[in-house]
DNA sequence: GTTCTAGAAC
DNA sequence: GTTCTAGAAC
């Protein structure tokens, strides 16, 4: 969270931000036309980085922009991209050059692509030389390609131009953009067809402190879905909160988000709600537009670690926020009614609808109905549509003040009580959000002790699972017990090298896997589960992977890494092919091992603090050859690409080489546990314990979590890096 | 249509 | 262990 530091440089300088905007739109989209009229009338300093242009005849290359961007806006300039960027991949670079002090925006150019190409074909003496015939293949060729960017991207605007009409107002909203102002964040002019856009809301906005310019006019295009405003010098006033742009649609359909942060919007607690009452509750909406901007300003303010510089409104649907709009938000909102069932219209029924009965039933266990103007968290189960297609993990019911005399509970227009009961209804719906974001930090910072009981009440989902990771001393020492029976049970205890291998195994599915080898009964490998063994034998052979060489073991780069570093030490010896095989006459074996990965995992710590270790051994290996893995714990490799990679290094699959040679020097054998369902567990971040539904997800999340480490991974040297305090807690 | 997973072959 | 791919999920 760089709330600190943002807060801390407020100032005349906070807001001389420079601007990247990355056009996006085919040839013939109006790109150049874009820059040029913002160019002619614009106050702030703008250069147009074209690649058609910058090879001065010659075609241009993405570096070359890349590197004519970076100088201007190292000179203080802001940059237009002007290139086609059409895919995530090409837009990729000129995003990185956003930073604190550089907001990355796009405008879309998303014409009629029978538009784009009648201006190619017919234009003369373009500077990309794309004219005639051949343009209508080229621009039909680069259509389909097309990626409509999202935030997720790393955009902090993005505006969508559907027609002419939208263009011209973009181009008023830069025109009219001085040097010391800044844009609210956000996605604008995003169309739907089915949303019908009501614009009395606008008057939400009238509270933005002076000057407010409107970007569009209102009345100009009928479907148009988000109208601009922005106010100056807004980040060191105290209204801050009030950089946003609200819409409500029509008739109380899906309402707009408004969405709260604490750090990014990709990987933090994130809160998305919709303006509670203004729907089929028929409350006033310039009163309630009030009472949002105060209660936001209230809680941002209260709430050290939210940035309110990500409080953004957002039009689209709340229910498909991250398929929709490319918005993370874990924690949202549902003006609920007060029995907490589905139906009624409006964002209650969306909700209910997308999140399916399990939402229902979730809700009924926490709470059967609640009064106007109060709020209850409900933890959405995993099986919920909503969990898995938009990441959403809590549902907060907040149920709002009443107007509408064909609803319950109608309030008649008091409006006194009504305001009184709509704020109790936001404080309620943040404090409510404000504990899902504590206890997602004490999950982190978790250890054996007890968590607060209020705490645990209303994250029973998150708790069970994550015992089931990290289980309290008590419930460890049965969880071994299991271990030990199954373990038992599945005869992978083989005694020693020279004596009875053969076991009086009756697992079918063991002896299938088994066969006889010189005369021992031992596990079957397939011929691509020898690598590591012919490895072992002829290190010579594989100079190119191996990187150190003793007489016991043999170090090398994993081949198919999966982090940054990922080093296997090998064990040289024949006969010891994984975990199960070893006991007690091999535990200087297994501290030799221990050793040679602590060397390099701290050398390479050394040589860059920001990478943690952990040493350990799969349960059951797939490759044979008893293989130490000193794997740094970023998880940041292209290889690592399904649930059974993770699971192996973040479950109880992997035992740690501490564990392990303790167990051995105790009991003769090391604890081990293969279930299959270890590695078909569910996603979660191994720092912050967060579930995600898929391995895209989960990785986008781990690339930005900085949550500390649980405490089960810091005790007993389990992880390894340069400077415990900085490196573990940061 | 695209993204993602999971099973089979190697 | 990976790669390939069908088909499920979105």
């Amino acid at each position: 969270m760089d709330v600190d530091s943002e807060t801390v440089s407020k100032g005349e300088e906070e807001q001389r931000k420079a601007i990247v905007l990355i056009l996006v739109g085919a040839p013939g989209s109006g790109k150049s036309t874009f820059c040029d009229h913002v160019m002619r009338v614009s106050t702030r300093p703008w250069v147009r980085i074209c690649q058609d242009t910058i090879g001065n005849g010659k075609s241009g290359t993405k570096t070359q922009c890349l590197m004519n961007a970076a100088s201007a806006l190292k000179d203080g300039k802001s940059v237009f991209i002007d290139r086609c960027n059409l895919d995530r991949e090409q837009r990729a670079d000129f995003v990185k050059l956003g930073g604190p002090q550089i907001d990355v925006h796009a405008v879309v150019l998303d014409l009629p692509a029978k538009l784009c190409i009648s201006r190619s074909v017919k234009r003369t003496g373009h500077e990309g030389n794309l004219q005639g015939g051949k343009a209508a293949a080229v621009v039909n060729r680069m259509l389909q390609k097309k990626e409509l960017p999202k935030l997720s991207e790393g955009f902090s605007r993005i505006t969508f131009c559907q027609n002419e009409t939208d263009v011209q107002a973009a181009v008023r909203t830069y025109n009219a953009l001085g040097p010391l102002d800044t844009l609210p964040s956000g996605c604008f002019g995003q169309k739907n067809p089915e949303a019908k856009i009501q614009l009395g809301i606008m008057k939400f906005l009238k509270k933005v402190d002076a000057p407010v310019i409107a970007g569009s006019d209102a009345t100009s295009s009928q479907d148009s879905v988000a109208k601009e405003l922005w106010n100056k010098g807004l980040k060191s006033d105290s209204s801050s909160s009030a950089n946003a742009v609200k819409e409500v649609k029509d008739g109380g359909e899906l309402a707009v988000g408004s969405v709260v942060a604490t750090a990014t919007l990709d990987n933090v607690p994130t809160l998305a709600f919709p303006s509670i009452s203004t729907a089929d509750f028929q409350f006033n909406l310039e009163k309630a537009s009030d009472i949002i901007v105060e209660k936001v300003e209230e809680f941002v303010t209260a709430q050290k670690n939210i940035d309110s510089s990500k409080f953004l409104t957002f039009v689209g649907d709340i229910t498909h926020l991250y398929s929709g709009g490319g918005l993370r938000c874990n924690v949202i909102a549902n003006a609920a009614n007060w029995r907490l069932k589905p139906g009624g219209g409006g964002v209650n029924a969306a909700i209910f609808s997308a999140a399916g009965p399990a939402l229902e039933t979730a809700t009924k266990e926490r709470a059967g109905s609640l009064v106007p103007g109060k709020s209850v968290v409900v933890p959405l189960p995993s099986t919920s549509p909503l969990f898995s297609r938009e990441g959403v993990t809590h549902v907060i019911h907040v149920v709002g003040p009443n107007m509408n005399p064909q609803r319950p509970n109608c309030l008649n227009n008091d409006y006194i009580k009504g305001c009184k009961v709509l704020r109790e209804a936001y404080s309620s719906l943040f404090e409510g959000f404000a504990s899902i974001v504590r206890s997602q930090e004490m999950l982190s910072k978790e250890n054996n002790e007890k968590l607060g009981s209020g705490l645990l009440e209303s994250h029973d989902h998150f708790e069970l699972s994550h015992l089931n990771q990290f289980p309290n001393s008590d419930q460890k020492v049965k969880r071994e017990d299991v271990y030990e029976s199954e373990r038992s049970k599945k005869c992978k205890g083989l005694q020693d090298e020279i004596g009875s291998r053969i076991t009086d195994c009756t697992d079918a599915k063991d002896k299938l896997n088994s066969e006889k080898i010189n005369g021992n009964m031992t596990k079957a490998w397939g011929s691509w589960a020898q690598a590591l063994y012919h490895v072992a034998m002829h290190p010579e052979r594989h100079k190119e992977d191996v990187i150190e060489m003793s007489d016991d073991v043999v170090v090398l780069n994993d081949l198919y890494p999966k982090a940054q570093k990922h080093l296997l030490v090998l064990v040289r010896s024949e006969g010891l092919d994984c975990l199960a095989d070893a006991c007690k006459e091999h535990l200087l074996l297994l501290r030799t091992m221990h050793a040679m990965g602590l060397k390099w995992a701290e050398k390479f710590s050394s040589e860059d603090e920001s990478l943690v270790f952990r040493l350990g051994y799969h349960s059951a290996p797939s490759m044979q050859q008893l293989h130490l893995h000193v794997i740094s714990q970023d998880f940041n490799s292209k290889h690592l690409k399904n649930k059974k990679h993770w699971n192996s290094f973040n479950s109880a699959f992997f035992r740690d080489s501490v564990d392990v040679i303790e167990e051995i020097s105790k009991h003769g054998k090391a604890t081990l546990k293969d279930e299959d369902s270890l590695l078909s567990m569910e996603l979660r971040c191994h720092r912050c314990r967060s579930a995600h539904p898929n391995i895209p997800r989960l990785k986008s999340h781990i690339s930005n979590c900085r949550a500390p480490f649980p405490a089960s991974l810091i005790q007993n040297e389990r992880l390894v890096c340069a400077s415990k305090k900085d490196s573990i807690n940061q």
